[in-house]
DNA sequence: CTTATATTTAACCAGTAGGTTATTTAACTA
DNA sequence: TAGTTAAATAACCTACTGGTTAAATATAAG
């Protein structure tokens, strides 16, 4: 499909998937019940155990005519470690100090061409 | 759309959007700057950076003709929270402690209704 | 006023995502 | 064997994604 990153995000991006990993941190559980909580029909609830299968954040066994599933975290690990790298951006009192710095040192200037260097404002717009 | 987890994970679940939030986190820049490192047209970039305005990840300002964009990394702080909610269960060494906890405390059994209740294996599949 | 630059918008297209209902497979039950 | 339950698969639909090219918009420069 894609890179790991991409398809473990992709993953989490569906409420209904982070409620099926939140609801098997109870626990390993059967597909009927994890589709209990939600109004779509069975086929649904397996496609996106699907999604989170190959995204590699459940594995699925077998005990008779049931699929037990189980959280398999490992994945979220190299998401949590991207998003971390952002973590100096969170405050919008750091990025202000950001701009600040960078009003000051003009090290990654944007790149232009032919027409002239538009005067950068004090103010923000 | 929809709710804002989902979206900040959708946003983020694209490798040429992570890089330009990478590329970000050096200072604001134009458009055709972040464009330069993709292969792809201008529209395409334009399309990925209205996909993460709307998730709240970047802002545009306005200078002459150029819209310089910059990284708001707020939303990430939800994102992060939420993942970091499945650290215990990053490492395989503590899931096979939890199924064996669970093993012994039957606190959350599958749904089961006119069948009998399958004996749970005591070795992995 | 015309031209060049930076970017967005419009129109289009193929592939995917998320849902449905109907059918099939797998395993237990009687 | 026939029937029931759990789950997956098939076939289908609509909407969205990520890309394209061509045209429009905004601003600056001559």
């Amino acid at each position: 499909m894609q890179d790991q990153l991409s398809s473990t995000f992709a993953a989490l991006a569906d409420p209904t998937r982070r409620a099926i990993l939140a609801r098997l941190t109870l626990g390993e559980t059967s597909v009927t019940e994890l589709a209990g909580p939600f109004k779509m029909s069975m086929p649904a609830v397996s496609k996106h155990l699907k999604v989170l299968e190959r995204a590699g954040l459940i594995s699925r066994g077998r005990e008779a005519q049931w699929r037990p599933c189980r959280l398999d975290a490992g994945p979220l690990k190299d998401a949590s470690s991207w998003i971390e790298e952002y973590r100096r951006f969170w405050s919008a009192h750091i990025d202000a100090l950001e701009r600040h710095l960078d009003r000051m040192d003009q090290s990654t200037p944007m790149k232009r061409k032919k027409t002239t260097r538009p005067k950068r404002r004090t103010t923000k717009e």
